[in-house]
Formats: C-alpha cells, structure tokens, sequence
DNA sequence: CCAAAGCAAGAGCAGTGCTCTCGATTGTGT
DNA sequence: ACACAATCGAGAGCACTGCTCTTGCTTTGG
C-alpha cells in the first residue's frame, strides 16, 4: 500500500519495528512483567518521552507485540502445513500441532503473552481477534478437507448441546455437521491446554519425554476429531 | 503444632493472614500486575517497610498466593468429589472438572496465578509442588477406584511412547496400566486448556452457552480416559 | 518561502519495590 | 526481677517505573 511514502513516514515504520524488536528482545530475556519502556528507550539511545511518539502506552505496545506474536505463530503453523499437505489428513493435524507446540517452546515468554494471562487491562482488544484465529481457522480447514474426501467419525451430541452445536457450525464451519465442530472447538482448546502446561512448567516432574508424548497426545486429538491414520486399521468407533 | 504460642507469635499468624487478605482483594480487583505492596500495607493501616517483616518481597506475598489458590482449588474440587462419592465414576470426573471450572471463573485473577503465565521470576518455586498436585491427584483416584472396580477401556500405546509411559505410571499411580495414565495426564491437561480459553476469553466470540459445552467437553474427556456412563450403552472401543 | 505538523529532549510528577536506621515493644535466660 | 536479645513499626531515602508537559528543532506541504 504505502510502500512508496514520504522519507518521514519510512523513518517512522523503521522506529517503530526497532522499538518492537528491542521490546521483543527484552521480552525474551526478563518477561512481559519487567518490560520497561524506558530500558527500551535507554536501549535505542533515545530518551522514552520520544517513544510515547509511537506507542501512547506501554500497554499498546503490548498488544502490538502481542498481534505479532498471534501472526508469528500463524505463519509457523501455515509454514508446518504447507510442507505436508500432500500427506493424510491426520498427519497434517499432527504437524500442526507441532508446530504450535515448537514455536511456543523457542519463545516461551511470547507464547505467555498470547497464551498466558492476559497482562494488560485483562480485557483482550478487539484488534487481535483475527490474528488469534489463523491457528484455528487452519484446524477447521484441515477436517474440513478431510470431511469432504471421505468423512469423519460422528458422535452423538446430548440434545442440550444441539442449539449450541449449531450455532457454532453456521458461525465457523456452515459445511461441517454440528457434531464436527464441537469436537474441533473442544481439541483446539485442548492442543493448547497440552501446550500450556508443558511452557509452564506444570509437566516437569511427571512427563520427561514430552516430544513424544505431545505427539502420541496430538494423535489422539486428530483421532478424536475424526481424521485417522492410514494404517492404523481404526476406521470407526 | 503451634496453636498454643504466645501472643506475639498468634499476633504475626494474624497479621500475616490480614495481608494476604488486603492482597487477595486488590488481586480480584484489578489483577496480579497492579498488584502493589504499598497500596496493601496503605489499605491496612501500616506502612510500607513494616510490611517486610512478614513477606520479604512482593514475589514472596505473590507465591504465599499461589499456594493458597491451588489449596483453595484442591479442596474446592475435593469437596465437590465428596458430594458425589457415591455415583458413577464419570459422573464423579464430570463434577470434579465442573467445579475446577466453576472455581476459575470466580476468581479468574486467581486462577490466573497459578494456571496462567508464571508471574513472578518465570521458575516456579518447588514448595508450590504439593499443592498443584491435588486436582491432579483427585483425577487419578477416581479413574483407579474405576479400573479396581471393573477396569477401563484400554488403548494400545505406539512403540515409542512405552519407557516413558511405564515412567509415569510407576511415579503416579503403580497400580494403573501404563496405557490409563498416559491418557489421564493428557486428559488432566486438555481440562485446563478448556478452562483457560473459557477463563482468557478465548472463547469470546466462539462458544455462547460455555456451561453445556464444557459439561459435555468434560464427559468426552471421562469417556477418553475410560470412564463410561452408565446409562451411554458404549461399554468398550 | 513560510506556516504547520512531526519530532527529540528535558524536567517533572506520582507511584513502585526495597534498604537502612532508629526507637519502642516484647520475649527469654540467668 | 533484671538485663539482654529478638522483634516490630515508623520514617527517610534510593533507584526505578509510566506518563505528561513544555521547549526548541527539523521536515513537510501549500
């Protein structure tokens, strides 16, 4: 759009990324708690009065860090995805999975910002809604092709959930059966329950070997959303 | 123990549990980040520097919360489990993760303390262990008394997966297959991956009636782990 | 070319966690 | 019962924080 403005206006996008990328680094090292906008200034060589020019609070500022931690963290698992598309519906799930989960692992501190409590006024902005979606949204796109090849597993819903089911089918997915997408918003949340504990440290003195168990644990999701291995011979329930 | 000590010694027990009273207040009102000794001991009558001699840092106060909230938590869902000692062993694992649930979304700043990011400095202190482990143990007992009774449903564990698994069983629960605990440290996570979304608004604009859905996330979980209804006829996979 | 807008710098305010020192109070051993 | 030691509250003070306001300088656009 505005690649071609003013002098001025480059400078200002060129500030604005240093500041972001100081502040990330920052966050890597101490945590969101001690992230201090003055240190990123002192760190800039500018005085922090001069920051408030680009971020009006240390709060926008986090949000800005925290829109770009949900697209960093949508990249990587589109980047996941599109390496094994070619490959079972299942395996993409798993892959997936992964993703999130390595990406979390080499940026704990972003993931807790995105994952964690919310830190700023404990009310998310509405402007980080579409990024948060893109991991989701990739999720449903997998079942969904995979529903349209050949199916998945269905389950019955209790009939106190069949209003809500639908609800959130027409909002999400309008093409899958309700059933599908309430498994799919139960294993989404689930995958970064999984995730959470493990950044967190709530696994350290009971899961050692967490790769492979995060992975069998993923398996398990894909398997309970429908998709199935290949050769493993479990065609239904 | 010490009940009976003397009056300086009862007068430190009192004032200590003023302070985490005044600081579990500001934590309800506006969350761990504003937090601020001065305003608790300002709040109490007392100022700041006293404050010292009983907590010797903010992080101290902080973590004293942390193992309060997962005691409180603990017995929340232990009292919830006695209420329904005598049904069915999913409908025990249903009310244990409603109250787990219903805990959180009373105090979600508290919650946020201790199932959110690690506020303090990141590495979680090892006296908060005992403590996190209640809800965790409850779950076990209940699918072991399960799998006395009449065993539960067994899944087949990939190659890969089995040194680890008979690690954790022969750490958490011996007298369990491997197969079960695997499933059940999975399922104790994904649990708190569905109230952190419910807690952190992740649900916001997703799911409507959180109530009904997260009652049946809860039951697929209990059937995961082997724990069947009665009245569902699915006995086995 | 000149006014308007954008910018960095500095001083300053209110608030924070934390340390140190100083009396006063309390508990304990001889 | 007395003296010593430990404990406690209060105050001052340090270094730091987020944020505001004013002051000049530079760039931009009409």
């Amino acid at each position: 759009m505005s690649t071609a403005q003013g002098a001025r206006a480059r400078a200002r996008t060129e500030v604005t990324a240093a500041i972001k990328d100081e502040a990330r680094r920052q966050l890597a090292a101490e945590g969101a708690a001690k992230l201090s906008l003055r240190a990123v200034a002192r760190e800039l060589g500018m005085v922090s009065s001069a920051l408030y020019r680009y971020f009006p609070s240390r709060d926008e500022l986090l949000t800005a860090l925290i829109i770009d931690a949900y697209d960093s963290l949508g990249e990587a698992a589109e980047a996941a995805y599109a390496k094994v598309s070619g490959e079972s519906p299942a395996r993409q799930w798993v892959a997936v999975c992964e993703a999130v989960r390595e990406w979390a692992l080499a940026r704990p501190h972003e993931y807790a910002l995105i994952y964690g409590s919310p830190v700023p006024g404990y009310t998310a902005p509405s402007t980080t809604v579409p990024a948060a979606a893109r991991v989701g949204l990739l999720m449903i796109g997998i079942v969904r092709d995979a529903y349209q090849d050949k199916g998945v597993a269905q389950w019955k819903l209790p009939a106190e959930l069949r209003p809500e089911a639908r609800r959130m089918a027409e909002d999400l997915a309008p093409d899958l059966p309700p059933e599908v997408v309430v498994v799919l918003i139960g294993a989404w949340a689930q995958l970064f329950g999984l995730v959470n504990f493990e950044v967190f440290g709530q696994f350290n003195r009971v899961v050692e070997d967490r790769g492979t168990f995060f992975r069998h644990a993923a398996g398990q999701l894909a398997h309970h959303v429908g998709l199935v291995y290949p050769q493993s011979g479990a065609k239904e329930h």
